[in-house]
DNA sequence: TAGATTGTTAATCGATTAACAATC
DNA sequence: TAGATTGTTAATCGATTAACAATC
């Protein structure tokens, strides 16, 4: 399932694929980087900076594996797509390399999200306190029940999802947390698109249709489930 | 990433696998299906029960594959690990072919399911009216905060973490989820396999040192923003 | 320097796809 | 029957690992 095998002109499908390990990348752009390399980076971030709080300087290839579970050629393999960040005989500096997988990432800057869906997994999500630290934060909230219009969640005005294309438009917003019910995810999904998201964070349980420059990933804890039974007794 | 390359004696971590797509099946066990190829076929049930609602009575591999957006061929290939299940110059009765996935994948009974954990986010899954539909029941509730024991949630009265193994055993549970903060998260887990708990959907953003018979899936929504952003711009 | 560990290439492994004979 | 589509095999593609020269 590479890029350029959904770089079609029209809208692909991206549940499984994101779901599953398969390329959830944008199309289109060829990008030489695979997606799973991608998506490992955020661990070795959270790894490193554990270990940086507990006063470890640096560490080898070897030693960063084994506490992540994964083979240390992997992890050399991994970041020599983007350089040289150790140095022979001695490991990698922990703060060095987390910074620069971080840079790597755009993780030094606080990204604005927009949140769609505020039932009691929005409000969840909403007042979150683990994505400030991790370089994200709800900007604004919106829903397409009139019940929850105007509430205040964590200083922020829920506002209607009508709203979605112009708010995230003006505020400049790339990101998106869809939570709301499986039947309003697409179309919430194309309102976010129409002002400009890029990124979307998708908890429905739903296919999500979008362009070749959208990434989407998903969040499928009740697949995540049907999938383990196959494995007890 | 194959089951045999961690079949070590010792736990074998688990994150980055479950995480990324990697095998996090139980190892051991030499499986001859790849973990991938489970992974999937819940979201093959998931589309079959959706056509079923809408009267669509049988479907083409090619039909099922562009609605999920993945390639026919992989939609066989992925059947004929299990059997046989469609008829030739016409598809797949989609009755039919949602209940054989469901049986090979157990979904065709009720899984009790402990959950650790009942902050914003634990409170948020006890609550969740999915999961009863797709087999599972929340059947018991557990926390390490003197706070919340003893509050009832949904009918189930909030237990300390030490009764965890207990209860586990005493009530068969197969299945935990575990929703505490990052640090306590390792003990939980702990605590859910000596009660014999062999499959762990984990939303702690920490690496879950399991056995090699325990499977464990992650759900890691800032793992999953932080890959996007590298695509943003 | 000697020892350790990186960065990188080639070999291996595994998953996906293409193609088509079987057959409904 | 003719047309359509499955089930399956072989070819292709891509990701992981092993190995080692470079070098700190």
């Amino acid at each position: 399932m590479s890029a350029s095998h959904r770089a079609g002109s029209l809208p692909t499908a991206t549940l499984l694929e994101a779901a599953l390990g398969a390329n959830g990348a944008p199309a289109g752009t060829d990008h030489q980087i695979p997606d799973i390399v991608i998506r490992r980076l955020p661990i070795y971030v959270r790894t490193l900076n554990a270990l940086r709080e507990q006063d470890v300087g640096s560490v080898s290839s070897e030693e960063l594996a084994s506490t992540i579970g994964v083979s240390a050629a992997q992890i050399r393999r991994d970041l020599s797509y983007f350089g040289k960040f150790g140095k022979q005989g001695k490991g990698y500096d922990t703060e060095y390399l987390a910074a620069s997988i971080g840079t790597i990432l755009r993780l030094d800057r606080l990204w604005p999200v927009a949140l769609a869906g505020v039932g009691k997994l929005g409000l969840a999500i909403a007042n979150y306190q683990g994505f400030a630290p991790s370089s994200f934060k709800i900007a604004a909230l919106f829903d397409g029940s009139p019940r929850h219009i105007g509430d205040i969640v964590n200083g922020l005005e829920i506002l209607p999802n009508e709203l979605i294309a112009d708010v995230v438009q003006r505020e400049g917003i790339k990101i998106g947390i869809i939570s709301v019910r499986a039947p309003y995810a697409q179309e919430v999904a194309e309102r976010m698109i129409e002002g400009g998201i890029e990124a979307i964070l998708n908890y429905a349980p739903v296919i999500l249709r979008v362009p070749a420059n959208v990434t989407v990933r998903e969040v499928d804890p009740v697949s995540a489930l049907q999938s383990m039974t196959y494995y007890l007794q």
